[in-house]
DNA sequence: AAATGATCCAACCGCGACGCT
DNA sequence: CAGCGTCGCGGTTGGATCATT
């Protein structure tokens, strides 16, 4: 772990935090707000940059952060949203409450890749290795032969085997923290995972995206295998149902249609301009619906390694936990949000209309796309009268998941949080501060949610 | 019990986007 | 419009911890 070049001129401290350096953290942010981020450090009177207190408040301070192991459709749900969103961790971590991005970036880096790879699943490009390994080699022979070759070595050397590995001597992870079964598929030889893997998430096309002929061809493969699903070419609720069937997950990973269950992929930074649906062009998968019913699945044994387990105040734990979020059942649909086009990012805004009209054939009003066109607020779709109608219920449902699923019991607050809750004399307003930005950002995200539920339903989808 | 290897994860780095002047 | 500061994101790293020999 270097140091930042500003730590190196100001000669501040790096590394791991202590306890110390968390409190004055916790209590100057508690009682100021973090407000700029470079005058904390000063402010709080730690010997770290601004950089670094922000990322230790985001990462392992917040109160609303959940501690304890993912559970299995957490994981389930990852999988789904990095199909679909790729390595755009921030906004995958936006679809599970309490989690942070880099939480989910490690747990994909050490544990869901590997699983996907014993399931014979490249975790890059979300199709079984085989294909992915036929579709490299492809793209290679059309390299020269002097690169040819320089890549089928890359191929072998750089990226961990694991279908190998596991046979050759099962990995101490699968033999002992995560026994997954090892289908014979996952002999084939691992594919050069650097099709996605090193491809710069900020790159919407980096992310080797099902194509608009992946879908199709799943979908046709799918009748021909006799699905009863009823499976059309670009068609949503066809593909969801081949890929509850035939997928590549299958059914044994637990991952099952809820077609009550909408996410909204918004970026929620504070920033309106980034207040954007993901564009489904080509780096998406229409494989917007994540499983929040899994009834079986590989992933049985939970991540090692808990936190100290702390004991807390029975009354106000319950502040920071997952019902935070999910347990307001009558919560208001009504939205004061706006899906905005954004201008500086055109691509984003006007490709989810263009490519999914293309690839989904949802017949879509074609977008005008002139400078006035991009004045068009999102909301004027939303919140026109076709539009309207819909139900809540996905949502609810979604939240439900959560909260059902959410087990995490006291002792799993990670022991700053508790320490917050019992020890600030502040506790309590910022509890409620917090309670009520939590609320707002989450009613944000299911507002999005709502309102890409109708999109779906205008177009003429079921979702 | 010690040595070694494997794994996990907190924290850092670099870069791009954005806002302000 | 350029320059600067700030923020946020994704990739990477290194130390701590765990498992195996």
């Amino acid at each position: 772990m270097g140091r930042h070049s500003c730590c190196y001129k100001q000669k501040l401290r790096k590394g791991l935090w202590s306890p110390e350096e968390d409190d004055k953290l916790l209590n100057y942010i508690t009682k100021h707000g973090h407000g700029c981020w470079s005058s904390v450090p000063k402010l709080a009177g730690l010997q770290r940059c601004g950089k670094s207190c922000r990322l230790r408040w985001i990462n392992y301070l917040r109160p609303d952060l959940k501690r304890g192991p993912f559970s299995q459709q957490e994981e389930n749900l990852i999988i789904e949203l990095h199909a679909v969103l790729g390595n755009r961790w921030s906004q995958i971590a936006a679809q599970l409450p309490g989690r942070t991005d880099n939480e989910i970036k490690n747990l994909w880096n050490s544990c869901i890749k590997k699983k996907l790879r014993q399931r014979g699943i490249d975790p890059n490009t979300h199709k079984p290795l085989s294909e992915a390994l036929d579709q490299d080699d492809k793209e290679i022979s059309k390299l020269s032969p002097t690169y040819r070759s320089n890549e089928k070595a890359s191929v072998g050397s750089n990226e961990l085997n694991l279908a190998e590995a596991v046979n050759s001597k099962p990995p101490a992870v699968s033999k002992n923290r995560y026994p997954v079964e090892v289908s014979s598929s996952s002999k084939v030889l691992n594919n050069n995972s650097n099709n996605g893997s090193s491809s710069s998430s900020k790159n919407l096309t980096a992310v080797n995206p099902p194509t608009q002929e992946f879908f199709l061809d799943r979908a046709c493969t799918t009748s021909h295998e006799g699905s009863t699903s009823s499976c059309r070419p670009y068609d949503l609720v066809g593909y969801f149902s081949f890929h509850q069937n035939q997928s590549n997950y299958g059914s044994d990973m637990g991952l099952a249609v809820n077609p009550n269950t909408t996410f909204s992929f918004l970026n929620q930074n504070p920033r309106s301009s980034e207040m954007l649906p993901v564009d489904f062009s080509s780096s998406m998968t229409p494989s917007l619906l994540p499983t929040m019913s899994s009834s079986s699945s590989i992933f049985t044994t939970p991540p090692t390694r808990v936190k100290p387990s702390i004991s807390l105040p029975s009354d106000n734990s319950s502040t920071w936990d997952s019902n935070t979020f999910s347990n307001n059942g009558n919560r208001s649909s009504s939205s004061n949000m706006e899906l905005q086009s954004n201008n500086n990012n055109n691509n984003s805004s006007n490709s989810f209309f263009d490519s999914s009209a293309a690839a989904f054939s949802w017949g879509l009003p074609e977008p005008v796309k002139s400078d006035d066109a991009e004045e068009i607020k999102w909301s004027e779709y939303l919140h026109s009268p076709f539009l309207m109608g819909t139900t809540t219920t996905a949502i609810q449902n979604h939240h439900q998941a959560f909260q059902h699923n959410n087990t995490y019991t006291h002792d799993q607050v990670k022991p700053e949080t508790s320490q917050f809750l019992s020890n600030s004399s502040s506790a309590t307003t910022t509890t409620s501060t917090w309670h009520h930005q939590n609320q707002q950002a989450f009613q944000a995200s299911e507002m999005c949610t709502k309102d890409l539920q109708r999109l779906a339903v205008a177009f003429g989808q079921t979702l």
